[in-house]
DNA sequence: ATATTAATGAAAAATTTTTTCAATAAGGCA
DNA sequence: TGCCTTATTGAAAAAATTTTTCATTAATAT
């Protein structure tokens, strides 16, 4: 976890931007979570770090951690619907299973799904750039 | 599609429902989609069957159908994240490759998926309910 | 037809997210 | 270390989205 913070700090800086301490406290929050957060909920937790720290850094930050592959939003519900979590698998890009009950998010890699479209692209003739995946279900504990 | 129509509104009336005109241009709307909507694009259509159609009966109507399970919202991207799709069961449940140039939509069978979605439901012990997958690439004229 | 009352549309309010901008502080360098 | 440059920050304002309120309308049963 201690890990995670080290790597995501030098990709940062490898990346040309700073490693202020407002982004320490929500990389922190991040890494520390369990499960996804909503923007808010990062806000009050990094906040114990950094009291001053604003919503909108958070906001900036998700947006920069997200393009940097780093985070990844999850959708839920109707009010308040994205979350991020932080990415763990090394495989970067993954979908995720979410439980409409409690909310709980089970990873899912992309290869997966690598096979399908391999076929499909092969059969229609198009060039596939890009996919978007959504599964919903309730988890062991819901059911 | 006009058997959808029929079903749908046979469901709001033996709710309890009444069939308003808003309703009946919200549903034909839905129903004519071949792909999800926003509230705002779905606003757009249904009023060229009824002009003075507000924008909060459209989210009045998408909050009713969904509860009755006939409309299945849909997750994506950052801004203006959630649209909504007609639940068309049990048949005729088929994904879109779209065609990021022309516009030109291939389907593809949902069994395509069948395997992976079984085996993720087996290694997470999630009972799967939906799923919603979109593909977006170039086809074979717009290369 | 009439009565009942669910549903509608406009406006206001609430919520969430983005933009603007002056002040601050991170990182490079002397 | 102390200065310089400028990326980043937080507050406030603005924008975008969604919900609530409420007087009016119209769908349905009688
Ligand atoms: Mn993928
Ligand atoms: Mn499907
Ligand atoms: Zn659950
Ligand atoms: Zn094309």
């Amino acid at each position: 976890m201690t890990d995670l913070l080290k790597i995501w700090g030098e990709r940062l800086r490898s990346e040309g931007y700073r490693l202020t301490r407002a982004r320490r406290a929500i990389l922190e929050a991040l890494a520390a979570g369990e499960s996804h957060m909503t923007p808010e909920e990062l806000h009050r937790q990094a906040r114990r770090r950094h009291r001053s720290l604003g919503l909108v850094t958070v906001y900036r930050t998700l947006a920069l951690l997200e393009k940097l592959n780093l985070v990844q939003r999850v959708h839920q519900g109707a009010l308040s619907c994205h979350s991020f979590i932080a990415v763990r698998l090394p495989t970067g890009h993954h979908h995720h299973l979410v439980c409409r009950t409690c909310g709980r998010v089970e990873e899912f890699p992309d290869c997966a799904l690598d096979d399908v479209l391999r076929r499909l692209q092969a059969r229609t003739g198009f060039a596939i750039e890009s996919h978007h995946v959504e599964v919903v279900g309730r988890c062991p504990e819901c059911q």
